[in-house]
DNA sequence: TATTGTTATACTCTATAACTATA
DNA sequence: TATAGTTATAGAGTATAACAATA
């Protein structure tokens, strides 16, 4: 049964668990930024192709960007500055394949140490062993149950509620 | 000693929480636009006041926002909204006292139960108590470690580096 | 001099709708 | 008909720099 409200411990901890996620994007992108000139999503669909080399849009889309047209605007970007290609995918005509060049695979090569130190600095350092292995293990399955949740990245194509602030 | 890569588990326990909070912000930024057409960061500033009542805008800035001109920004569309009003500080004159008004309670009293319920159901529900412990406990250690990091909302004012894509 | 806040401006990003092409 | 991707467009949001006023 999903009960009403939530417990003052519940509720602390999602506001550490959102300030906390909050506070590490924003220094992991001014990291991107200052050493590789990427956005934090750029720097995602990057190191998704620097690990497989080739991906359709759609493969590249899932759990990265929500919109279709978002993706199209992000390759653009990334093909125009040549980290990647754009081609024709011979399983099926309808697919365009992404596939990484050399430059951006030594972009991501570059980069990544100095991504993964930021990381150690901010979230692994001040945790133990123990707390590290829960914090995987409690993240994975939360993120597993969102997963199965209804909306998804390049799924269906929906409305959206207009701003009214 | 701060050492140089991540073991697997430590990288998986970032991907993992990395993917868990960009999952759980799209669900609750959906939420609260279709229910009170609020940006998260709006709902964030008003949540604030609701308890507080009065901040200025530096102490409403904080941990929220990461630039001045932002918050004025958003300042500006609240108050426009008739969910804030702004008026001079006596304690200091260089100050803008923010204020929440009737209207902005009633938006965040409305909007809250359902936010609530969106992280008891995405975040919540898939932990056991013991997790959820173990979560704020974490959660607010790391929180915590980067606050006392050097970059803050609305403290210096620093260079950024050109986007290069 | 340092701090608080605003303004002007430029830019990044996202998302909806309409469209083309293939399965 | 459904799916893959692109384009056009519009709107939201952010941040830098320059500025005014107070501490």
């Amino acid at each position: 049964m999903t009960g009403q409200g939530l417990e003052p411990q519940q509720l602390g901890a999602y506001f550490a668990f959102a300030e906390a996620a909050s506070l590490l994007q924003h220094h992991v992108e001014q990291h991107l930024r200052a050493e590789g000139g990427l956005s934090y999503v750029q720097f995602q669909l990057l190191a998704r192709l620097a690990e497989a080399r080739s991906l359709t849009m759609t493969q590249l889309a899932d759990g990265v960007v929500y919109s279709r047209s978002g993706l199209t605007y992000q390759a653009g970007l990334l093909e125009q500055a040549g980290l990647i290609t754009r081609g024709p995918s011979v399983d099926d005509e309808r697919a365009t394949l992404v596939t990484i060049t050399e430059e951006g695979l030594a972009l991501v090569r570059r980069i990544l140490p100095g991504h993964v130190q930021v990381v150690r600095r901010l979230l692994v350092d001040p945790l133990s062993n123990d707390d590290v292995r829960h914090l995987g293990d409690i993240m994975s399955r939360v993120r597993d149950h969102m997963r199965a949740q209804p909306p998804r990245s390049a799924a269906p194509r929906r409305r959206r509620a207009p701003r009214s602030v």
